[in-house]
DNA sequence: CCATATGTTACTCG
DNA sequence: ACGAGTAACATATG
């Protein structure tokens, strides 16, 4: 579910309602795969009595560096909610694990699909190392966007899967990667290889403008189901509303009018339009 | 019952 | 070993 943008909203949410510095009192992991191939026990032994002193966001995953030098790193794949609530809160039915704090807040963490991660780790490159280059960067420049891409004639790869790979851009996913390649005017299916720096130009300054908009949004929900992206303070966030192709199908395309249609690229749900994106 | 879902990764086939 | 495509993970919703 969670996107760059929301994974950010999470992150400053959590960090506005004051949870950092506070003492962790209890942790309580609920789906043993949730910390997987840690046993749980030792998870929440090794969580428990420490302190959170910096929070922040790479890629799609919230990085927690606690006082002990070690991190807690989260990734809530598709279906993962970070809630900020009162420690007295009963369990909610998706409810996967809580860490109560001493400070009478808890943060619950819920998730339907229990596709969501936890690490605990010393070395964080463990986990992060193969990520590529964070895309709000200053150094994420149209030269270095272009010169990541593929050169070979052998990679068929569709520049559309090729934004999702982690490795290649890291924490774009399905919703601002149709919304950028709409706006940077590129097919989702042209070969990867085959970008100009002109297109890798427009490519690079599409891509932040989405992200940027997401975050300035506080993130994407597209439905008010239970699966749907809330941040730490429970609500919804308002990027859905200025979407221009992703759930547009069948609507207007924002800048020639043409219908837009959604068809599968990479496997995924894709949102387009044919006139303003040709092949 | 079937298809779909904001993500990642293990497996399979060349 | 490598790249590309597919299945799998687990659950809800339309």
């Amino acid at each position: 579910m969670p996107e760059l943008p929301e994974v950010q909203t999470v992150v400053n949410e959590i960090i506005k309602q004051q949870l950092l510095g506070v003492k962790i009192k209890d942790v309580e992991i609920l789906v043993p795969a949730l910390v997987a191939p840690m046993d749980k026990a030792d998870f929440e032994k090794t969580l428990k009595g420490r302190k959170i002193t910096d929070l922040s966001r790479r890629a799609k995953y919230i990085v927690a560096t606690l006082d002990n030098g070690t991190y807690f790193i989260s990734h809530l794949r598709m279906s993962g909610h970070f809630v900020t609530i009162d420690a007295k809160e009963e369990r909610g039915r998706f409810e996967r694990a809580r860490i109560t704090f001493a400070n009478g807040k808890a943060l619950r963490y819920d998730d339907i699909r229990k596709f969501g991660r936890f690490n605990l780790t010393k070395d964080k490159e463990e986990i992060l190392g193969k990520l590529g280059p964070e895309p709000l960067e200053k150094s994420f420049t149209p030269k270095l966007l272009f010169e990541r891409l593929p050169k070979d004639n052998k990679t068929k790869l569709c520049i559309k899967a090729w934004l999702l790979d982690q490795t290649n851009v890291a924490g774009l996913g399905n919703i601002y990667v149709d919304e950028a390649l709409w706006l940077a005017k590129i097919h989702p299916e042209r070969p990867a290889n085959s970008l100009t720096l002109d297109e890798a130009k427009s490519l690079r300054d599409a891509i932040q403008s989405v992200l940027k908009k997401g975050i300035a949004n506080s993130g994407t929900s597209l439905g008010h189901t239970q699966g749907n992206f809330i941040s730490a303070d429970g609500k919804h966030g308002n990027n859905a509303e200025t979407l221009n192709v992703f759930h547009r199908q069948g609507k207007p395309c924002p800048r020639c009018k043409t219908i837009i249609i959604k068809t599968v690229v990479a496997q995924r749900g894709t949102h387009l339009c044919p006139k303003c994106q040709q092949k």
